[in-house]
Order: structure tokens, then C-alpha cells, then sequence
DNA sequence: GTCTATATAGCGATAGAC
DNA sequence: GTCTATCGCTATATAGAC
């Protein structure tokens, strides 16, 4: 039960950097240490490995916790913890990395991948913020006339133009990139108390 | 030069819908009706034909006239125009696909076409509803803190989770997506005039 | 300029020995 | 279970004839 964890560990590393189809089954075994044989043995085929990997990424990217926060003090102190939280995760290595790995396998009718990163990575933040919004609702903090669209417009406020520049390669993650996420987050918290803070 | 545009018009179409990995040049010639060398002779290699038609789709897609809108009549009425022209846009069959195309060969440190999409489309829309935004703000319309962050905001809201869905493949183009993209307009468009409408 | 035929290489998957 | 060696296929790019 060694190798095939040094097998997982492997692909998940290489199929996020150069994506599936510039990820050959020889590289993962060189990368792993073992024989290409080896890789067949316990994940069938290409195919299954990439799904594998994909999967443990998913399920280790994105901590529950970060949106289940108190809201016994100020709302606008709670949002910005989600918020800042939010914005380092979307704009990880890890998550742009899988994302275009994802995309890259993403053509025409084949939602084969693509539907179960939706399900496993964003569908369960907005999941997790929609339950945060509507106990902040319930506290009189909120305003909110439809409470899954509030949270998706959040999330959508918190991305922002960054990790559609960042999946581009037009920005990078130095220290600037980071100033400018953290600006951002504030600028979504700030916009949306304006739409739907109940006292101000 | 008749077959140029004919194996161009062939490379954009199969780019766009298999990907870069997923379109060889042999499918490329048959669908043009030429050989393959005809291929070679125009465009050096298969990178270069690449970036050929990628840059022509990005040219040939974003039309201006979406973000110059009069705004004698009411805010919201002008804000809805633009925002349900862009999410038809946004979620189209082609630049779903281009988007992919690019994103798929956005591997690592390799930055030369996304920038290039990027420019060319994202932040045309941008900087065109900047000046919407601004000469709003002007006539008395609305009350931006930050013009250039209100359009990021408003084109985020527009986006939604609907593209990011699209593109993994969760939805496909078909009515009811549109009615949902429609609904998804008017309430970025609602929530935008609750956080920055200077007269409700 | 354009075609048919081919060189060359990389990849996914497997056979057979240990 | 694991390895070395290999098959079969496909794709990029080119050589040589018309």
C-alpha cells in the first residue's frame, strides 16, 4: 500500500501542472518511482488515475470550516473571515492548477470530470456560505430576498475578475497579487453590506 | 489565398470545439479540403495555426455596441440591456469553447495566449463599462466609491456561477439555461442598484 | 503551390519472466 | 506484485513528384 500512495501523490502533482493530456503514464511512473506496470496494476487506466487524483484533490482543497463561522459579533468581522479565507483558496496553485486540468479534458459533451469538481469544490462552498447567510438572515443582521442567490452573488463578488486572470496567467501569486485579493475581498464584504445589511 | 481562410475557418472551428491536444492536423486539412502540407505551407506549425485562430476569434467576438448604451431613460433600464446581452454572450458556444481552448494550453508558466484573450475580451468589457459606469455616476445616476471595482463587480455579478458551470459542462445551452441566465441578469442587475443607486 | 507517401517519435496498454 | 521489453496506434512534420 506504499507505492500506490507514491502513484496518487505523483499524479496528483503532475496532472495539475501539465494537465491530463501533457501527463504521460511513463512521467507518473518515473515520478512515482515505480513501473509503468505498476500504475496499471491499481488504477486501471488513464483514465481512472486522472479521476482518482482529481478526486483526493478535491476532497483535501477545500476545509468546511471556513465557512462556519460565529456570528454572535459584528456581521461585517464574520464576512470578511469567509471572505479572505475564500479568496487565498480560489486563488491557490492547487485550485488553478486543478481547475485547468479539469478544463483542458473539458471538451464538447463531456461534463465527465467537470461535474464532479463543480459538485465536490464550488457547489459545497455555496452550500456552506448559503447556511452561514441564512442563520445571519435569521439574526437580523440581513436583508436578503433570495438567500442561494445572495450567496452565489457573494462568491461571485469575492472572485472578481482575479482568478479568471489567474487561470490566465495574467497575474501570478507574488505578494502584489495577494494585496490585491485581500482589497478585493474587502471591496465584495463592503458592496454587499451596501445591498443587504439590515442596520448599517 | 482562398484556401488560407478556408483552412483558418477549419482551425477555428475544430480548436474550439476539441481543444488544442484534441484537434489534429489531419482533421484539420480534411475539414479544409486541402492537404496537409497545404497546412504547413501557410502556417509554419501547429502552434502558430493555433495562435492564428485563437487571436481571429477573440478579434471577430466581443462586439462594442454591447456596453454603449444611452442612459437618458432609467438606470435600470440601461443596466439591463447591457447585462442580458453580456450573459448571452458569456456563456455562448464559442467562447465557452475558446475559453477552454486557451485554458487548456494555460499549463505552468506559459502565459502567451491567455494574456492575449484576456486583453482582447475580458478587459474590453471592462474598460468599455468603466465608461458606462462613469458617465452613470456623472448624470447622477449612481453613487460608485470605485468606478473601476464597481465594473469588475456588476460584469462578476453577471457571471455568476453560470459561466464557471458552462464551462465545466454542468449546463449545456439550452432553454432553460437561458431563462436561468436571464433571471441570474436581473438579479445582478437588482442588487447592483441596491448597493449603488443614488435614487431608488 | 499542391499532392501522396513516409520518417520519426511519443504514448497508452500489454506480454512474459521473476 | 513488480519489473523490462515491446506492440500498436496516432500525430507532427517532411521528402520528393507533379
Amino acid at each position: 500500500m506504499e507505492k500506490r500512495a507514491a502513484i496518487l501523490a505523483a499524479a496528483k502533482r503532475l496532472f495539475i501542472v501539465h494537465g491530463f493530456e501533457g501527463t504521460s503514464m511513463d512521467a507518473v511512473a518515473a515520478d512515482a518511482g515505480v513501473s509503468k506496470l505498476t500504475v496499471y496494476s491499481h488504477f486501471g487506466d488513464k483514465d481512472s488515475l486522472f479521476r482518482e487524483a482529481v478526486r483526493a484533490r478535491c476532497r483535501e482543497m477545500l476545509p468546511d470550516d471556513v465557512y462556519v463561522v460565529p456570528i454572535d459579533g459584528a456581521i461585517r468581522d464574520a464576512l470578511l473571515l469567509i471572505a479572505r479565507a475564500h479568496a487565498r483558496l480560489m486563488t491557490s496553485p492547487e485550485v488553478i492548477g486543478t481547475w485547468r486540468a479539469i478544463l483542458s479534458d473539458c471538451r464538447e459533451g463531456n461534463p465527465r470530470m467537470g461535474q464532479m469538481l463543480w459538485e465536490e469544490g464550488p457547489a459545497r462552498s455555496q452550500a456552506l456560505l448559503e447556511q452561514f447567510l441564512h442563520a445571519a438572515a435569521d439574526a437580523g443582521h440581513l436583508d436578503l430576498p433570495d438567500v442561494h442567490r445572495a450567496a452565489v452573488q457573494f462568491l461571485s463578488l469575492l472572485k472578481g475578475d482575479l482568478q479568471t486572470r489567474r487561470l490566465f496567467g495574467c497575474i501570478n501569486c507574488a505578494e502584489s497579487a495577494e494585496a490585491e485579493a485581500l482589497a478585493n475581498a474587502e471591496g465584495a464584504v463592503d458592496m454587499f453590506l451596501r445591498a443587504y445589511a439590515r442596520e448599517l
